[in-house]
DNA sequence: GTTCCTTGTCGTACACTGTACGACTAGCCT
DNA sequence: AGGCTAGTCGTACAGTGTACGACAAGGAAC
């Protein structure tokens, strides 16, 4: 289940996120007091509480205690609900980003722990499609300046200052959902990871060939054995930020 | 729209990867000439040629001539075909891989782009989480076959190995998955990412406080315009690579 | 040659989705 | 007091995956 962002006029969506509409209480003004913010934040709670296949619009309006229409007096579509979940998560990363200040590394290294925070807390981000038109509203603005302050100084031209911190953050989320895709099997099965692991293991010995995959056969019970898992996310992370960090380290001392 | 694999009992979905049951055409014996494979076959052409959100098991099996509960003699459910679907498209992997063998950093930077040429043929594959638990049929694993093959003889150990295939490979379906992104984004909408970021960009000049955002205001239309989008996945996954490469290679140099 | 059993086919039904449409009503302005 | 505006929301539509059970066709047994 992806949702799609960046659907809609874009003049309407930066007018949303923005907040450029007045509150306007006029007509029967906000009759059960509710407001663009108070279903953003019900829906964040939701989303973080039972995941985003729970969150229906029907679903919402009931947690809300109003009809599933009244939503769209709020909220043009799901869509546009969706990118304001987006921008109003993203937006709690500086309470989440402590930089270790003086050198560029530890800064985003910080930066992509932060980030990792995120996703931690609300895994459905992973889920919105997001990164090709980003709902470019206070929240997405304030994380991107954080991570370009963290190479800023570097000697990076412009350009790449922004793909460093493009490369970092989608690494992180692309390592995050990971984790989010295993609670999501659990979740859908009851099996536990290494329950699963355990159950399949033991069959593919079974069935597959040996000769045809020497090297699996050399590294895959290796690597196995050592995640207890056919894979591992923190593990992942843990060991592709320092392989990426190392890599743009590369790319630092050959500027100027 | 994401689906989920390794749902379901592991020794019946291994059974059906590896194709362990007979045709078995006793009975009425497959009336209509359908087969797993068939009905494989014809679910990764629809998700081919309309996306994975027009695969449906009432249209497939409309394609194939069938009612749409006759799939089901073929397939428990629809993870399962998911399953078969992502490990028989991982599967064309070897045909697209062209190693230039003498160097490790040769044959990863060629198993990058072959893994990233594959993701360009079967954009659904980024839509299903098979990150957590993978299909472990014979596609799946000749592909971590020849991936770890990639890195032999680096003298990394077989963890360090398996982590350095996982890595290169998350990078390239997490950049992919951009494209993706875009191309999803422009069907919905009818305007392309180029029309998008022009009518974004004038606005949120106007709504932006340059004070807050010092940085983003230095980096942002730099980068934005060396682009012509917010983000632009092809550039992403070249800069990103190489950083990556230079990563492992700090790694690869200080192994014995 | 008749019967039975196995196996493949598939119509119907259920609970669910996002949201267009239009009816209703409560509050403010004139 | 009358009218208008703006918030509320019931109903409806076209779609989803798949459980259930009815049906039919071929092979095996007598």
């Amino acid at each position: 289940m992806t949702e799609i962002t960046g659907t809609g006029d874009p003049a309407r969506s930066l007018s949303l996120l923005w907040r450029l509409v007045e509150p306007s209480p006029r007509g029967r003004g906000a009759e059960a007091g509710l407001s663009v913010d108070r279903v953003v934040d019900a829906a964040i709670a939701l989303a973080d509480a039972e995941g985003l296949g729970a969150l229906s619009m029907r679903r919402l309006a009931a947690d809300l205690g109003v009809g599933a229409m009244t939503l769209y007096t709020y909220v043009p579509a799901k869509a546009e609900l969706l990118d304001l979940m987006v921008d109003t998560a993203l937006g709690e990363f500086p309470s989440l980003y402590t930089p270790a200040a003086d050198h560029w590394r530890a800064r985003l290294e910080a930066v992509a722990r932060a980030s990792w925070a995120q996703y931690e807390r609300h895994p459905w981000l992973l889920q919105v499609a997001a990164s090709g038109r980003p709902p470019l509203g206070p929240g997405v603005l304030t994380k991107y300046e954080l991570g370009l302050r963290a190479v800023d100084g570097t000697g990076l031209d412009e350009v790449a200052m922004d793909a460093v911190f493009t490369l970092i953050e989608g690494f992180v989320a692309g390592t995050a959902r990971g984790v989010v895709d295993q609670v999501a099997a659990e979740q859908a099965t009851g099996i536990t990871e290494t329950e699963w692991w355990e159950a399949t293991a033991p069959i593919l010995d079974r069935v597959f060939d040996p000769e045809r995959f020497p090297t699996v056969t050399r590294v895959g019970p290796v690597a196995g054995e050592a995640q207890q898992a056919a894979y591992d996310p923190r593990r992942a992370f843990e060991f592709g930020l320092a392989r990426l960090l190392d890599g743009v380290a590369v790319l630092v001392d050959a500027a100027p």
